[in-house]
This record gives C-alpha cells, structure tokens and sequence, in this order.
DNA sequence: AACAGATATTTGTGTATACAAATAAAAAAT
DNA sequence: ATTTTTTATTTGTATACACAAATATCTGTT
C-alpha cells in the first residue's frame, strides 16, 4: 500500500514528507510481523535484542552500559529488560567483582537453547522483506537510508 | 553512522540484514528528534498525530475509529490518548446524536493555534531529513520502502 | 583517612503499546 | 417484542520508553 492510501490523503503527498512517514510506517510493518514471531515464546522484540546481544558475547559477561549502547532502539531501561529476562532464568546477573557498582550479564544455557530454537524464524522474517529486493536494491536502501539520516 | 557501528559489529553485515536495521534504526532517530521539537509543548508525538488529523477533517467531527485507523502506527488505544488531549482541551468529545455508540471528536481552537505554532517546527524537521537527499532519490526511496515492505 | 566528583545502575513517574475482556448501543433474527 | 449478534468504545493488565532523581561504588585530591 502506498502512503497515500495509508492515511487516506485525497491528494498526493511531497517525496520530501513521503520519506519520513515511509520510514516510520514500514518500521512498523517490521517490528509488528517481528512480535508475531515472537510471541509464542512469549518475548519481546527488546527482550530478544538483550538475549542477542549477550549471545554475540561468547560467553563473555556484559554489564548494563554495553548492553544499552548496542540495542538499535536505545532502550533507557535496560534494568527492568534484564528483570524480566532474570525471571525466565534466561540470564543470569552478577556484580562484577572488579568493579563492584557494574553487574556481569551472560545468557544462561535455557537461554541460548531459546535461541537456537528462534534462530530459522528470525531468519524467515528477514528474508520475508529483503527477498522483496534484489541485492543491488538492498544495497541502495541501505545508502540512501544511511544518508537519510545524516 | 554506518549500522556496522551501531551496533558494533566487528564484520559486515549481509546487505538483507543490514536493510532491516537500517529502517529501524532511521525511523528511530527521526522519532526522537521529533519528540524534541515536541517537548517544549509537552505535546507526544501520538497526540500531535491525532491532533493533526482533526485538523485534516476541516470542522467534521471524527469518530474513534477513524482516528485509530489514519494513525500511522496505530495505536491500539486511541481512547487513551484523546483523554489526554481532553484535559489539556486541545480537542472535544461528544456523543453522536445519531449512534449513542459513537464518539464525535473535534479539535478546539486551542488546539489549531497549538498546530499553528507547530507547523513552522515540524516543516524544519521533516526538512532537516529530507535535504540530505536529492528529490530524484527521495522518490527513489519512497519506492523502495514501499517495496520492501511488500 | 576524608571528601568531592565521576561512574554504573536502579527506581519513580508519566506516557504509550498490545491484547483481552467488559460495556453499551444498534441491527438483525426469531 | 425479545433475544442474539455485531459494532464502537472503554477498561484492565502487562510491557516498554523517556526522563529525572536516587543510590552505591569507585577514583582522585588534599
């Protein structure tokens, strides 16, 4: 649908003001077919991201602030993420013993195992977009949207 | 910033993947920095999206449903949000004479002189996006965005 | 050793999102 | 005319986000 149908505009929309509700409505499209994915493992997007982050870890703990600057949505509440993800034994958390005020976060085997079983789905919703493309296409997304953004 | 660097990958990313961060990463920068230019006028960019809306129906009252649905992220709680803007008078809210079930939303002109001095604010910030690329590929964009997500 | 400032994380408050259930009125069916 | 179904909206509950304030620990200076 184009954006004009979206909103139901009875006239034709500027490219300039089109880009910005293109992006953000397609955002949407993503992140909604991305928690349909999710759901039956009751977690979310955030809480996946978290689980992600701490897998492309290798077994190395990480502490909060690193967790927070590699979510894409920069989170402001990367402790109550943890919270939950504590709760399902999906993490463990524990205070670093250098550094007494950083807290060590590694994913728990329970939760690489939840991983491992979403890994083919995440796969599945990634090509579901990107087949839409050819690779040439991909790459000019990915450069105009990277200059989009300044 | 390359999405590489975001998220501080130490390879590349296949551009497949890449094409998804990407559009979640754009759409969050330009919602945070529209949420700045909001602040000041301690007004969410969900209920300035309402707000606007009103005005586009020119006087004609608007239902809940329609809101919900000409709202590019809908929001499953429109109900909400028009409280909001109902205590701070920026819109009313009656009861359809023809369809008790129905609610008649309309913005007051309080809330058009709010829009008023928006306007000037929220043209700057879809520009300081949209000047980063030429008009032949922001049109290039839009198709891509709209092909994407299918 | 004691204090000031910096750093890491947590907590509080308000707003928004997602989903399901509840309510209320209108329309359709018997 | 009463019951059933559909439609429109609201309310409840859980999660997440934004921002500011609070807490705790560490580091550097005197």
């Amino acid at each position: 649908m184009r954006i004009e149908e979206i909103i139901k505009s009875s006239f034709p929309m500027p490219a300039e003001k089109k880009a910005l509700l293109n992006v953000m409505y397609t955002q949407n499209i993503i992140a909604e077919k991305f928690n349909e994915v999710l759901k039956p493992f009751e977690l979310s997007a955030e809480q996946f991201n978290v689980l992600r982050i701490l897998r492309g870890q290798k077994g190395n703990p990480v502490n909060m602030f690193i967790i927070q600057e590699r979510m894409i949505a920069k989170t402001s509440n990367t402790t109550r993420l943890v919270d939950k993800l504590l709760a399902k034994a999906l993490v463990l958390r524990e205070i670093c013993p250098q550094n007494r005020r950083k807290m060590e976060i590694t994913i728990t085997p329970k939760g690489m195992e939840l991983l491992k079983q979403l890994d083919p789905l995440v796969e599945a919703h990634e090509q579901k977009f990107s087949n839409n493309l050819t690779e040439k296409e991909l790459i000019q997304l990915n450069n105009l949207l990277e200059k989009f953004r300044n």
